[in-house]
DNA sequence: AATAAAAATTAATATACCTTAAGAATACTA
DNA sequence: TAGTATTCTTAAGGTATATTAATTTTTATT
């Protein structure tokens, strides 16, 4: 069923009853987009938060000069939004895109809302998935600065080998803040990988 | 009085009641540092959460080659620690150090825990706060990675005034991820700043 | 006030990473 | 299945930023 998957996600912090879990999965919208979908476009508005029950997202920022930065994968069991856009109402920096075919559940920030204002278990919930996401984000900072890319990409294999299998070499170094090219040579450099 | 800006800092997000304020403060802890102390010591346990009164911390990484990369500032009215440390019980991977004189207001997460569990209200508060912290580090991310490091250290001091301030070139260079020598010629080339 | 220490500046040289370009390998599409 | 687009790879040359070092300015200490 399409709610197992999100229901042991949020198990792993909160305990809900099944009243808790039939309001809450009420406001799930199920979707399914093809490879090279949009789920989300930048300078739109960020509706939804999305949940991924299998394949995999990209979110990727376009500057003005036609660069794309990766802001963040996702694939099974991960969350994703344009947290800004989503929170604030606000046009989105980023766009998310399907990198294969992939399911979701959508989460709208109105039915959000409500959600929190009924179920304070779930400020709880979101509480501790952005002080993970926050970690998370932070640690990235911390090794952009002090890093070498050869050093960043092979942290980035060693803790995400789930992506590393399902996305392109040239949206690792987009990641990184490298070109494909100079991530080429660094993998030349490195006989393992 | 010394609660006056932490109350309004919550004030924004939650409304409390007179007990609530009292409980609530109960569990603070007034400290007030010298420059140059610390804070919080890298690899070791960070038992609180602070909040600046008044003066400037600064959250900076020590790589083993001895090479310093700031995670943040703070100013007064601004929360800062070590949130995987603080959360997890975590050996912390930063050092926290007064950049100035600093009045702060601790929190310990065994407090904050009973603050948690008997006000819910606490929670919708720390997930707010968690929200724009990763946010922020979220967009800081992107701009690593999109900008050079003339646009980098325009946009930081268009941000952040307060801060520019009261800290010096050399920890602004270690945040924006270049050496002092070259946020110098950056300088230099920026008749006005 | 004098001395010491740290920060800021400037400049020469070095290097990590980028740009451009072209060919080879994979992956899509008709 | 061929044809086309995309990604990956390699290499030459270029640029942003680092390193080293020396000088000046500011800040801290006695």
């Amino acid at each position: 069923m399409s709610y197992d998957l999100i229901l042991s996600n949020i198990g792993k912090y909160v305990v809900l009853t099944e009243m808790e879990v039939t309001f809450f999965t009420s406001k799930l919208e199920l979707m399914e987009v093809k490879k090279k979908d949009f789920v989300l476009h930048q300078n739109e508005r960020c509706k939804h938060i999305y949940f991924l029950n299998n394949g995999t997202l990209r979110a990727f920022h376009l500057s003005t000069e036609g660069k794309e930065s990766t802001v963040m994968f996702a694939i099974a069991d991960w969350w994703i939004t344009d947290m800004h856009a989503f929170t604030n109402n606000a046009s989105s920096i980023m766009n998310i895109m399907a990198v294969e075919d992939s399911q979701l559940l959508a989460l709208s920030y109105v039915n959000l809302e409500r959600i929190w204002s009924q179920l304070p278990k779930f400020e709880k919930f979101f509480r501790i998935l952005l002080q993970k996401a926050y970690v998370r984000e932070q640690l990235r900072s911390i090794q952009n600065l002090s890093l070498s890319a050869p050093e960043r990409y092979d942290r980035f294999i060693s803790k995400y080998p789930e992506i590393v299998k399902k996305v392109t070499k040239k949206q690792i170094a987009s990641y990184l803040g490298v070109t494909p090219e100079f991530l080429c040579t660094i993998r030349a450099k490195n006989v393992d990988t």
